[in-house]
DNA sequence: CTACCTCGAGCTCA
DNA sequence: CTCGAGGTAG
């Protein structure tokens, strides 16, 4: 043997490894067999077990996953992950492609645009700091997600260090987590001997994956990264275009879509759309559409976002999956404000990736321009993320016996008078609190997370109370007793404690959420919000006039009078004083009177900003009254710009639009103390 | 809307 | 072991 230390053989056999993992995950091109790379692997582990010290958290080693943790922590995104416009049709494209050349006065000419499958699976972000793989997070609400870095460690197309050099001191990556359809097909095999449960689709399988708490299991899964993008960037430079960006990052180790492709005006994309479409099903993993992206990020920069989504890029959805199946009934559904919808029940039949069994109708207009009748054979239709729906009736398959869709008289819970509300399409239940299903709806919102927070009153134990005629109405749940508790189905002494000290803990809330709870029409949890800021009081609440609800940010007439109705109700008004008197209680707000001082004016914000996101500065702005723009104009009445402002701080210039910095910016807002 | 993970606790049977 | 509740994702 040589006289190489140890530090130096491990060394040796990482960089090895690294270049081999980089050839067969990256590249997809092995150049050793699988042999020579576990000789080496397991050469490694042995130096790194004599020598404990030596072993770092990027050696290859270091992929088998790490103790189980107790929780995901939370991550804030430094910038925040968007979600894509989608088009469903070749004309929605078009139309984007127009707006697109519209914005940049492209005239006729054609924009580059870089294209790509969009895989079905998880959106992630990948920080890396020096080249170190530091966490991977999910997408979660687009501001905040999860931190599942052990989990994402043990994917070996992740690499842990980045190689060579040139990437920024700080690079997030975005992209995909997904599982191949061959390891899911091998992983289900694996269940189905072991009598396992088998996961519905890959998607699922890979969104699973990333969940387990225990990152061994996770290390057990067959899942791969694919990159597309790139978030926060720091001290380093990036190319002008997104394929080249693209290029990069798989120069660093990262992999990236070998579909991928940049094409010439909307014709390529079409050309590119089609061609993948007809490839969809040999490609070895799930897509569910094509994403095309404008190519030059100088062009990106100028066309900017629309609230959630950029306005460069958009997602072509393929076409939604269809099936056929049987209507076997439709029953009737009575919400939390008596609205009744009609739920068709189906012959469970497996649609883009789920079973599906129930679907809305949405409403009588609905039923009636299906002319659908029970016994029908109808053709479901599941697309992405959307709810599914029932497209259509194969009339020639109509059976003798089937039966038309008969809307109840009388609501079908309670029996009370139904009514259909002049220019409505909604059928509703006149009963109001004397209708069980509205009393259920309405104790389960009141318990919700964002109302009163009533742990472990949840669906299955409202339904047994209100059926056991122990609770009629919000203010009763408070007199439950632990004796009432113990007697019911599935509640146990200790249940029933946890529950009671839920309630009482719940009885301490805020004005805003007591308000929300309350479950008045129209009334969510913002503008409850709005109207806790804007009285600031209960009391000063209940007395408002018309006029002075009807100042309230976000309240109209038709909020304003289901208020006022709620107001002069004896019997709701009871209620809050019920639950007052059970000890329900919250501190009263400071009234913020919303005095508008921006009214009428049009802003814009541009560059980055420090201590809030653009976003957050929109709509602080606007919450003062301002209208913020996308872009400036002679009608802009101020910018405001951050480091980084391009062509919308020059214009602003042109035109003697007053320009604000961030200080000047957070000033104002303080003054006028806007907070959220 | 459906599917998945995790947790606590009740239920069941040895 | 099974159920219900609470959370996540698309």
């Amino acid at each position: 043997m040589t006289s190489a230390t140890p530090a130096q053989e491990i060394h040796s056999l990482r960089e090895r490894l690294n270049t081999w993992n980089y050839q067969y995950y990256v590249l997809d091109d092995p150049q050793v067999p699988d042999a020579e790379y576990d000789r080496c692997l397991r050469r490694l582990e042995e130096i790194e077990g004599a020598h404990p010290d030596l072993v770092t958290p990027d050696s290859p080693t270091q992929r088998v996953g790490a103790e189980p943790l107790p929780a995901f922590l939370p991550v804030r995104h430094a910038l925040p992950m968007l979600s894509l416009e989608n088009a469903f049709d070749a004309s929605e494209l078009e139309a984007f492609d127009a707006r697109v050349r519209e914005r940049l006065a492209a005239g006729d000419e054609d924009i580059q645009y870089a294209c790509e499958p969009k895989l079905d699976g998880v959106a992630v972000s990948l920080l890396y700091r020096a080249g170190h793989f530091e966490r991977a997070a999910t997408r979660g609400d687009g501001t905040t997600g999860e931190d599942i870095t052990s989990n994402v460690r043990t994917i070996r197309s992740v690499p842990l260090t980045l190689r060579g050099a040139g990437y920024p001191a700080v690079l997030e990556v975005r992209g995909e987590i997904y599982m191949p359809r061959e390891g899911f097909e091998s992983l289900n095999a694996r269940a189905r001997e072991q009598g396992e449960k088998l996961f519905v689709n890959p998607r699922n399988a890979a969104a699973g994956s990333l969940r387990q708490l225990d990152s061994r299991v996770t290390a057990s899964r067959p899942l791969q990264m694919c990159c597309y993008g790139v978030g926060l960037v720091e001290d380093g430079d990036l190319p002008a275009a997104h394929a080249d960006v693209l290029s990069c990052l798989q120069d660093w180790g990262l992999r990236i879509n070998a579909e991928s492709a940049v094409v010439t005006g909307v014709d390529g994309c079409h050309a590119y759309f089609d061609n993948m479409a007809a490839r969809r099903n040999r490609l070895p993993y799930d897509i569910d559409g094509i994403v095309f992206k404008v190519n030059e990020l100088a062009l990106q920069q100028r066309l900017g976002f629309v609230s959630r989504a950029p306005r460069w890029a958009i997602a072509r959805k393929f076409p939604a999956q269809e099936e056929m199946t049987r209507l076997l009934a439709v029953e009737f559904q009575v919400g939390r404000t008596g609205a009744i919808t009609p739920v068709a029940r189906l012959e469970p039949v497996f649609v883009g990736g789920v079973t599906v069994s129930n679907a809305t109708l949405h409403n009588a207009d609905e039923v009636a321009r299906l002319d659908v009748r029970i016994g029908d054979t109808v053709i479901v239709r599941r697309a992405g993320d959307v709810i599914p729906q029932v497209v259509s009736v194969i009339a020639e398959q109509r059976p003798s016996e089937a039966k038309p869709v008969v809307f109840p008289q009388a609501c079908p819970v309670c029996g009370s008078a139904v009514e259909r509300a002049e220019g409505e399409a909604v059928l509703r239940c006149m009963g109001g609190i004397v209708c069980a299903a509205q009393r259920k709806a309405a104790i389960r919102h009141f318990a919700s997370r964002r109302a009163m927070d009533i742990d472990g009153l949840g669906d299955k134990l409202v339904e047994q109370l209100v059926d056991a005629g122990l609770v009629t109405g919000v203010a009763e749940i408070y007199s439950l007793t632990r004796e009432q508790l113990i007697a019911l189905e599935r509640m146990g002494e200790k249940s029933a404690d946890n529950l009671l000290a839920a309630l009482e803990a719940s009885k301490s809330t805020t004005l805003p959420r007591f308000i929300y709870a309350l479950g008045i029409r129209e009334v969510g949890e913002s503008t409850a919000r709005n109207l806790a800021r804007h009285f600031g009081s209960w009391e000063a609440l209940s007395a408002a006039s018309e006029s002075q609800l009807l100042s309230v940010e976000d309240v109209g007439p038709v909020v304003a009078d289901h208020l006022r109705q709620f107001f002069d109700s004896p019997s709701s008004l009871a209620a809050v004083e019920s639950l007052r008197a059970v000890g329900v209680d919250w501190e009263d707000e400071q009234v913020r009177v919303s005095a508008q001082p921006l009214a009428g004016q049009t802003w814009v914000v541009t560059g980055k900003l420090e201590s809030l996101t653009r976003e957050e500065a929109k709509a602080r702005l606007q919450s003062l009254g301002a209208r913020v723009a996308g872009s400036v104009s002679a009608n802009t009445n101020c910018l405001v710009a951050g480091p980084g402002a391009g062509t919308k701080l020059t214009r602003a210039q042109e035109l003697d639009v007053p320009i604000m910095d961030e200080q000047e910016l957070l000033q104002l807002l303080d003054e006028h103390a806007v907070s959220a």
